[in-house]
Formats: structure tokens, sequence, C-alpha cells
DNA sequence: AAGTGGTCTAGACCACCGT
DNA sequence: CGGTGGTCTAGACCACTTG
């Protein structure tokens, strides 16, 4: 990547052209996926990095920017630029979008009910990109603010990456699931798509939750990647809205 | 904002410190919101601004690289940049996350139903930031994809800004709403909060959804905002979600 | 050809963090 | 103090659009 001959750049007329700071980032979302730099690591500085690929520092800079615009990459003054984690308050929170009404923090707890390795239904395949009947580790689990039920949550996980996933590893664990997928498997949720839907709760949920049979709750379907793009949780949260809400932010 | 005398340039130990882009972007956005270039305008080109700002062009474009992911601008190579606008079908459903279940693309259509001027809610005041009996143009309005009725809209709007409103105004547009009120009122919406919750249908907006009374409906509560964060819309969707759903991404 | 945004460089200096 | 990211400059050249 320089002036000169050793170049993998590929410059002008050319359908595949792709600026440097861009190959650049695809270079370093690479050396992340392949765990060369993991969670919570500092990465090697702009100055480092822009010497190695032989380009000026504000390239790198503009791939760096780009990565921590995507929550891959956190940036710190003074400190260095570190590969984001879940393991972290500050992200702790990014994919939970519910909130009391009321607007006060609390804190909410998650209460594993169930964790078995079953069968891909048709329908767990095909969002995970798996075969029909492949493994998949499904667990329940119930998400209390304040004690309060709130959410009762169906988990299916693609089971090859999370084998040996049980309910006393779960019920031992005080953060975030993804913190947990993070460190045990080594999976790192990037990006997730939410489908939301208002459904009557059955009988399970409801008693979960405190509801009666018929009463609506909010239904989230959540899809999560990782790196690459790929399907690795697929979910289903029945939500009791009568306190709390979702809150999306539209910009 | 030069290296020489004329700055309101404030340097080093400041509390007040903020860097030049940031001042420079400051002072764009005051001007979109005084209206001094208007929806689907083209701005000054970057050259242009850094001499007038006596800033070099990499400045300013990092002003203009905040704004434009922002959706406050869009850039066009070649062309120029401009004044983002929710009269263009880029930006058409930037705010509409109701999609139907089946994924295909169709046609959404908006009828109104009633539009009047009423006295603020004490509810409708504290949202909207106005006092207690002000005035507000209520809404009301029936989405329909592919002639289906999805969603019913109850829409306030500080009626300070919106005078003269009428029913057969929005009957005889074809476009959204926000490039109506952009286009009529000059008031553009830049951002919005949205609330979800899952309740029973009552009477009067199952009805139009074509749903029996009690049975569930994606509740949509929107505070809209425009330039300095200042409210001026609040909406209620009551959202049937048989066939549809409301997508999010989360990033 | 002229004008716009998009990429890239080389170098300067500042702000922040740790030792 | 040295090392990190953060800001800013001046200038070069490329890519895209329009006339």
């Amino acid at each position: 990547m320089n002036r000169e001959a050793s170049r993998p750049v590929m410059r002008s007329p050319s359908p595949t052209f792709s600026p440097l700071y861009r190959q650049i980032k695809d270079f370093m979302i690479k050396s992340l996926e392949e765990g060369e730099w993991g969670p919570g690591d500092a990465i090697p500085s702009e100055a480092e990095l822009a010497g190695r690929f032989n380009v000026s520092q504000g390239t790198v800079r503009k791939a760096i920017d780009e990565m921590a615009a995507e929550n891959l990459l956190v940036r710190r003054q003074g400190k260095g630029t570190f590969v984001a984690t879940h393991n972290d308050p500050r992200s702790y929170y990014r994919f939970l979008r519910l909130t009391p009404d009321s607007g006060e923090k609390v804190q909410s707890l998650s209460e594993p009910l169930s964790c078995a390795v079953i069968a891909a239904t048709r329908e767990i395949a095909a969002v995970l990109r798996i075969g029909e009947g492949d493994p998949v580790v499904a667990l329940e689990r119930l998400l209390r603010f304040n004690g309060e039920p709130v959410v009762l949550d169906q988990i299916y996980l693609v089971g090859e990456l999370f084998q040996g996933l049980t309910l006393e590893r779960l019920r031992g664990y005080d953060r975030s699931l993804y913190s947990l997928f993070e460190g045990d498997y080594g999976v790192r949720m990037i990006r997730a798509e939410e489908r939301l839907r208002a459904v009557p709760a059955d009988p399970h949920s409801g008693g979960l939750l405190g509801v009666k049979a018929g009463e609506p709750l909010l239904l989230v379907e959540r899809t999560a990647f990782t790196y690459g793009n790929k399907p690795v949780e697929w979910r289903r949260g029945f939500c009791c809205t009568k306190r709390h809400h979702y809150l999306n932010e539209l910009g």
C-alpha cells in the first residue's frame, strides 16, 4: 500500500476499486474476525499501523474512524484504540431498548430458566442459515427490572459455536449474555435486527410475566450477527409493556 | 477563524473550548435553522466555505462530514453538497419503520380523517413544551399498505407553527407529511424518539383497522424534533401487526 | 474543460494519559 | 517526560458531473 511497487492497491478505471482506507479497514476487520486482536485489547497505535501499511497516519485514521462509528473499536484519547467489548459498562445496554416508563435507571437481572440442545426447526434453521435438524442451544430466561418480571426471552444459538453452555454457567454469571458469549465462546455480537409486533399472551408467557392470557404483549424478535454478517442468535422476547416501553431513536 | 487576529476561536485551557470544525458546524447549523439555506438547496462548495471561514478545506470537510452523518446534509460527488429534504425519495421512509412481513415493497397511502385546532391538554403541552391550553393542530389519519388499513395516527402539532393546516390541504397531497410540513411551513423534522407498547384495541381504532376491540395493537408514540431539539410534533400510531411489523436495526 | 466532492500525503502542534 | 489520539494545514491528484 504505497506509491511504489508492493501494493495490493487497485487504482482507477476498475470495477473493484476501493480506496486505501477501506482496504485497511477490511484488513483490520479480518484481524478482528480471526481473533488476532481480542475484545478489550489495545490495537497498535495509528503511527505504528501507518508504518506497517506504508500509508500516512490520516489514512489509517479514516479507517479507524469508520470502525469506531460502527462500534467495532473504541478510541480513548491519550491511551489508545481498543477492540470494543460487551464486557464494559459503556456498551452494556447497547442492545437493550426496554426501559421503565418512569425513566429511572433500574437494575435489570436475568434469571435463566432452562437450557438444552435441540434440533433446529425449519424456522430456526432458516434464520440462522444452518441445516434443519442441526444442533441449536435453546435457552429461556426471565428478565426482571427491580425484581419485577418484564421480559421472557426464548433464545436459540448456533449449536456448533456454543457447545457446552449450561444452565449452571448462566446462573453463575452477573453480566450480559453477550458478555458471556464473548468471553466463553469468542463470539462477539456486532449488529442485530429486531422485528416488533403486538401479540396476545399465551398461558406460559403470561404466567411468568403476571398477565392474563390474551392480554397484549410486545413481541420482539431479534436476529444477532457476528463478524461477516453471520447470524448466530435468534431470540423471541415477550415483553410486558404495562410499566415499561421500547425506546427507539430515529436519526 | 485564522491563525491571525480576527478569530472567534477559543484556544487551549478554556472550559468552553471547541475545535474549529465544530464552531464551523455550529455556524452552518444556525444557517440552516435561520433558513438561509433551504431544503434541497446546494450549499457553497467546500473551497468557497474554506475561504469564507479562512480555514483549510479539510476542516470544513470534517464539519460537513458530521452533518452528513446526522442527515442534515447530503453529499453528491461531482455535484455539490445539499440541504437534506423529506421531499426526496431517498429519505422518504426515513421515519417509517413499519414494513410488510412479506418483505415486498408496497405503496403506502395516507388517508386524512380529520384536522382541527384544539387546546393543548396537560399531556400534549408537556411533550411539546408549550402551555396547557395553547393551540394545537390535531389530525387523524389512516395509513394503508396496498389498500389495507394498517396504522391509525393521531397527530398533534404545535399550533403556532402550523397555522392554517386544513383537511383539504392534506387530502390534496401525495407525499409524506414531513415533506408537506417542510414545504408549506418551513418546519423540518430532523430527529424523533419513539416509545413502543402493546395495547388492546379500542372500538374506534379497532374499527378503522379491522380488528376486534381488545385484540393487541402496537402503539408507537413519537416525539419529533426540529433544529435546536425543539419538539414540534407528538403522535400516537396504533398499528395492526398481523401482517406487518416494526423493523429496527441495532448497530 | 471547469467545478465539485473524494482520497492521500507530510508535517505541525495540541490535549490527554501514564510514568 | 514520552506516547497516544485529536486537530489543522497546504497541496496534490483522482472521480464524477455538467456544459
